[in-house]
DNA sequence: TGTCAATATCGACATCCGTCAATCTCCGCG
DNA sequence: CGCGGAGATTGACGGATGTCGATATTGACA
């Protein structure tokens, strides 16, 4: 049945233009990286096991029989999540050590929040 | 024999336990699937687009200009976006309208946070 | 009813990604 | 010096992902 007793409201309001700026180009490929480097189960997990030892730093010895993978692959997770400038890696003689870089997380989630936010008012 | 028992392991700082539980496999999964489908800078352009619209709600026809996508590659992004229950879809007479859910982001970030940060004290 | 416009779905393709085995590099130690 | 162990790099492979053109579906409207 035709319902929509509002007379011709429907027709225009689609195509609205927007009420504030977007996320740019730049911005997106950028978030999206650092979002990638997160976005799988195995570094989650890596990232937690490192938060959760003392100091929020482990050697990967303590990381490849928790997370049940081989060591080249953990070597290769370490390394995203290097590149993406979410942990340090530091050399002390035979071991490397890999820390949470601080404030990292907080800074992506600062970001996701800054544009994808629903108005708050 | 073996000899594990020799009591100069004590220097080797290396491989010491947990402090703190880390995020479970299944938790950590879970939180994967969902930060996929925010790491693609497609789909974080779609949610910017929406949440800048009015009401936070936005129908395809305003979303595929902007983000300079096909038609068909834009609704597939939606698509992935719905399924990770990141933004809700209603069909209203011939357009199909698009809206963020509340707090759909804040439990990731709150996720991100319970499991992922360095030792607050 | 038939046509048109807005979306969704399908099929195909190129690329990227996670994983492992094998190998290489580097460092400490005898 | 040479050995052994920690960890990084390489090569390969199967599966997932982003993209588009073509097509199907659905509601509005004449």
């Amino acid at each position: 049945m035709p319902l929509d007793l509002l007379p011709v409201s429907a027709p225009a309001t689609c195509c609205t233009p927007a009420a504030s700026p977007a996320i740019s180009e730049q911005d997106a490929v950028q978030l999206a990286r650092t979002l990638k480097a997160l976005a799988d189960p195995a570094r989650l997990r890596l990232l937690s096991l490192i938060a959760a030892q003392d100091g929020a730093e482990a050697c990967v010895c303590d990381l490849i029989e928790p997370v049940g993978l081989s060591q080249p692959t953990v070597s290769h997770h370490l390394k995203v999540l290097t590149d993406a400038g979410l942990v340090t890696r530091e050399k002390r003689g035979v071991w490397a050590w890999f820390a949470l870089v601080p404030g990292a997380l907080e800074q992506v989630t600062s970001h996701l929040g800054a544009h994808l936010t629903g108005r708050p008012a």
